[in-house]
DNA sequence: CTAGCCGCTGGAGCCAGCTCCAAGTCAAGA
DNA sequence: TCTTGACTTGGAGCTGGCTCCAGCGGCTAG
């Protein structure tokens, strides 16, 4: 079992964020301690990693939320699946598949001017070529 | 020359956006016509449209700004070139690199989310077929 | 000439997503 | 026992990035 602290230094998210995530129903409520001390298992922590991952593709916090209501974990390939996760493999599936499309028009965007600037690093260095040689 | 409606529909911002892009300086201003009506040139045009290619990668408006007001980078090359801009044009150049670097670095990360998004959906898809199967 | 459209400005409002704070509880250590 | 420090809550405040609005001015058609 893990501290709030020791899950914020596990996960990249600070204590207050954790916190925030759990009122807005992101996170569910992890069990509590003497002293109403919010106590992680792994599987919180499992789950709050997950988040930050999703974070990182720039999803919003009310995708996450849908995506992640929507099944239990996403990290286990080898856990049993049971009929009602069956059924919402397809939601997230189509979920997933939207945020891919997402992140895909995100990368030709960026391939683009990665192209960009890269002709006009070449453009640089041929009016510096021709400044020295004249 | 174009109306702020006029390159509100080329670019796909609204009018407001571009009034506030202007504001807080990621636009330059543009000539005013009679009665202080903007009046946006070509390459007022070109710019606000590379400045909705950056947004569309995410990039933030203060990224934004440093990125086209050091390194003039998206501008015309068929420019005239003073004296000043050849003085600089090394440094310039510096700083395209660096931002090159950074967008390569962020299409790697870009690449190894979308890979990990792939092999998700793959299992999702997996568990689906394997489903039907049975 | 006046109604209907733009467009202008300054400023308020809004949403997402945190971030900070005061005031309190509790446990462990000097 | 007293202090320290990590945790709790509810709620206020903040940043980024718009978006909307009132109240005004100027062109053009009827």
């Amino acid at each position: 079992m893990y501290t709030i602290r020791q899950v914020a230094d596990l996960t990249g998210f600070s204590p207050d964020t954790l916190r925030y995530y759990e009122k807005i129903g992101l996170l569910k409520s992890p069990q509590r301690g003497s002293g109403e001390v919010r106590m992680y298992s792994e599987e919180d922590v499992r789950l709050a990693s997950a988040v930050h991952c999703l974070k990182k593709t720039g999803m919003s916090l009310d995708d996450m939320k849908e995506f992640i209501q929507e099944g239990r974990c996403l990290a286990d390939h080898s856990s049993l699946w049971s009929d009602e996760d069956l059924q919402t493999v397809s939601t997230r599936s189509q979920i997933l598949l939207k945020q891919l499309e997402r992140m895909e028009r995100q990368r030709q965007a960026l391939d683009d001017l990665i192209k960009q600037t890269k002709d006009k690093l070449g453009f640089y260095n041929e009016v510096l070529k021709e400044t020295i040689s004249q």
